[in-house]
DNA sequence: GCCGGTTCCTACCGTTTGGTAGGAGACGCT
DNA sequence: AGCGTCTCCTACCAAACGGTAGGAACCGGC
């Protein structure tokens, strides 16, 4: 995956790497939704307008796979629920505060120019 | 799509406006690879190793349509080709030199944990 | 003129992704 | 106990994405 192995891609295949930790759509957003702190499912699930059950858990699922989040069985135990709590990993944190907070700031500086208002020669 | 109309996804919507950008696969991996300069079609297929002819089309001109790459047509007239060059857009360059190079960098400093326990150098 | 390389486009197909619907099991509250 | 809430799973479906195959147009070299 390194210089050596990534022949198939291109020579900056940790681009691909990195990218595809982030490639199915909700995953910046639960990665961004959690930057606020554990959370529970539920509570996602309402931050997070658009995304479906099914999909959550998927989500959820894959970035714990992936080693970005974690989850804490019964942590601080809200009432009302099973208090499963998602967070993000310390690997998780480093990304979401780094490459996808440089994104999003990209992105927020950018934001005319993405809009299509007017692209500049 | 700012902070106001983006109640559809968490607020830091603009991860996703930015994420969109590279959602596609190739895009990250185009964009990477045109950092080198302006580049004709074919030396980008030959760069790219598995992208495939339509692919590259394609992703080409989604790229084009999102302001991220330009195409000059006949630009250096390099000799057996009709020299569609593509280069990237200030947009563009911004973005891969930026955000993408950031993305890069972190997962290029994290491999060890993406790949899962592979002894760091 | 013919041939070959290059740029694109158009089908078609398989896989993946996200969404919807429905349900199971666990637990707290009344 | 009965009920609602919460977590999480399993179909099924539609759309999107990538890949293959084939072909059109364009231009230079022979």
């Amino acid at each position: 995956m390194i210089d050596g192995t990534c022949q198939t891609f291109v020579s900056d295949c940790h681009v691909r790497a990195a990218v595809e930790l982030i490639n199915h759509t909700w995953d910046p957003v639960v990665l961004s939704a959690l930057r606020a702190g554990p959370t529970r499912r539920n509570d996602l699930l309402g931050r997070i307008g658009g995304i479906s059950d099914k999909v959550l858990t998927q989500t959820l699922h894959r970035l714990r796979t992936r080693g970005l989040v974690a989850r804490l069985d019964r942590d601080g135990r809200v009432p009302g629920g099973r208090g499963a709590v998602y967070r993000l990993s310390p690997l998780g944190q480093s990304f979401a505060e780094g490459p996808l907070a440089q994104l999003a700031q990209w992105a927020a500086a950018n934001q005319a120019a993405l809009t299509g208002s007017s692209t500049p020669s």
